[in-house]
DNA sequence: CCATACAATCTTGAATTCAAGACAAATCAA
DNA sequence: TTGATTTGTCTTGAATTCAAGATTGTATGG
């Protein structure tokens, strides 16, 4: 009926499952597995560019973050680690790590002596400027196998499946 | 025109980057950025139910590729470390550490002296049925704020992208 | 048979992450 | 004001992972 498609690693791993466990079913495993499985892959793929500008995914991370939030590219450690859904003990040693590269600095925060604020420096500014468009251009490479309106289906679906799991609700 | 849905987290980037960057056609941060967020938030919420059986992902991930390989529960190395898409050292010392709990055992290997063949022992197998079925109740609560037909769509569009991804051609 | 290449696994050291708790500053209640 | 609570960040120690290289066994070509 559909368009028939090519097997992928979840299918075999349905399939096993069908034939060692058939009192379950597991069709969520198909869609959960994928997003599993093309998270990997995808982290792959952008890794390489990130590693032509000697950057990892999550300095990249970091420094995109404060890009994206504009002029004067400055925000606090909470705003970044609850961004970046990592813990503050990790933000902590991510922005020793990028300070040390000269990529950011603290700066007092005014509003509150418990905290500093995080600002780019203009060579991480540059850097991250640089890298981005490299990103976005390895993105367009990645995608480019789906068509248009395959991809368009796929990015509305997983918004909805996003804002589900993003909800209240579901925690 | 189509459904208005509730915004995501990964709107909100792409809002920013149009703002500052507006040369730039950042479109495709919305499905890998959606993928990449979905994975971490899936990946929380199978972790609750792993952690009910004293489990951690990576020990669920290689009880459970042992299992639905089928009696008798035996597989090399190089299998497992392929599969789960991890290095040879870690799965090294993954193996150590399910051997320790009991759950896994090595036999010789017939025909290979280099390797030896790991294998689920009575207990790894109780356990590993026992959680994979909590797992799967689990998968259909988190998938259930998805309509079937939307669920349908998704996976489909992912099966696509994962097979491009899979593809030797994208490497 | 031997040398060479190849394959499977393990070891080592470094990087990254988190959970838990420590600590200081801010906020709130009375 | 003062004490109690909350908030923001950092520290510590353990767990997990990988890359690179070491080790050992297998296959292959003379």
């Amino acid at each position: 009926m559909a368009n028939p498609r090519q097997p992928d690693a979840v299918d075999t791993i349905l399939a096993q499952w069908n034939r060692e466990r058939p009192d379950l079913d597991v069709s969520p495993m198909g869609p959960i597995g994928r997003i599993k499985r093309c998270a990997v892959l995808l982290q792959r793929q952008l890794d390489e560019t990130f590693a032509e500008f000697g950057l990892s995914t999550w300095e990249f991370d970091v420094l995109a973050t404060l890009r994206r939030s504009g002029a004067p590219y400055c925000l606090a450690p909470t705003t970044l680690f609850s961004t970046l859904m990592v813990t503050s003990g990790t933000m902590t040693h991510r922005m020793g790590k990028l300070e040390a590269q000269g990529w950011i600095t603290r700066v007092p925060n005014p509003g509150d002596a418990r905290s500093s604020l995080v600002q780019l420096t203009a060579e991480g500014l540059a850097l991250i400027d640089r890298a981005v468009e490299a990103h976005v251009a390895n993105e367009h490479r990645i995608l480019a196998g789906l068509k248009a309106s395959d991809l368009a289906l796929l990015d509305a679906r997983l918004a909805l499946l996003l804002a589900s799991l993003e909800s209240p609700a579901s925690q």
